[in-house]
DNA sequence: CAGTGGATCGTCT
DNA sequence: GACGATCCACTGG
């Protein structure tokens, strides 16, 4: 398996970042446990304007740091007191843009994913939702500015999907961000059972 | 399947 | 002191 080289991060269109790493596979080497998954589901976030964003308006603080560090790294922060997200960090240093990563479909180590997400057997929820994405793969915030071409971390070469099999919809959670919330900034893999969100948005 | 509400705590005002 | 880039259990159809 071949990793994502940095220039595949470290261009200007998050959007075709979001939309390209459909396919992809992400794969952490975690307390000796490998577990990989192929990324189904994803979100933009745009520098300075998308009031969605951590760092809209060009807010900068100890937690959103990463997001201003240089493409391909990792931006892992803590939500709701109890959920990690996982981003991926694109553009340039200085330029806060970031893709989340909201549902994998599991490929390899799917029992070790299913004994860290407290469930019996593997099912399409082991990674279904970008909280369950870094609790499956043991991702948290330990692992936030990390290269995502390292050995405990990283993205390698998958199949893409068919832009045909691409869906495109608003977020999903950032109601508060006023007209924002609306911005047609999440992609998916059509028809694929681990993608997470309400289904009508999902067509 | 859709809607609702509780959990839970680091971060920023 | 308030609030999340969420999840799950539970309700009602």
């Amino acid at each position: 398996m071949r990793k994502l080289p940095v220039s595949f991060y470290a261009r200007p269109d998050v959007l075709q970042i979001a939309r390209e790493l459909l396919g992809q596979v992400l794969v952490t080497r975690i307390r000796g446990k490998v577990t990989a998954g192929r990324i189904v589901e994803t979100e933009a976030y745009k520098a300075f304007t998308d009031k969605a964003s951590h760092a809209y308006g060009g807010r900068r603080t100890a937690r959103n740091e990463d997001m201003y560090g240089p493409a391909g790294i990792s931006y892992v922060y803590l939500c709701y007191g109890m959920h990690h997200m996982m981003n991926v960090v694109t553009n340039v240093k200085d330029v806060p843009e970031a893709v989340l990563i909201r549902a994998l479909e599991p490929l390899e180590g799917a029992a070790e994913m299913a004994k860290r997400c407290a469930k019996r057997e593997t099912d399409k929820t082991l990674s279904r939702g970008p909280g369950n994405v870094t609790r499956a793969m043991a991702v948290e915030k330990s692992h936030s500015g990390i290269r995502l071409n390292s050995d405990v971390l990283f993205i390698a070469e998958g199949i893409s999907p068919a832009q045909s099999d691409i869906g495109v919809s608003k977020r999903i959670g950032v109601d508060y961000a006023g007209s924002d919330a609306l911005l047609p900034y999440r992609f998916f893999i059509r028809g694929n059972a681990c993608v997470s969100g309400p289904r009508l948005l999902n067509k």
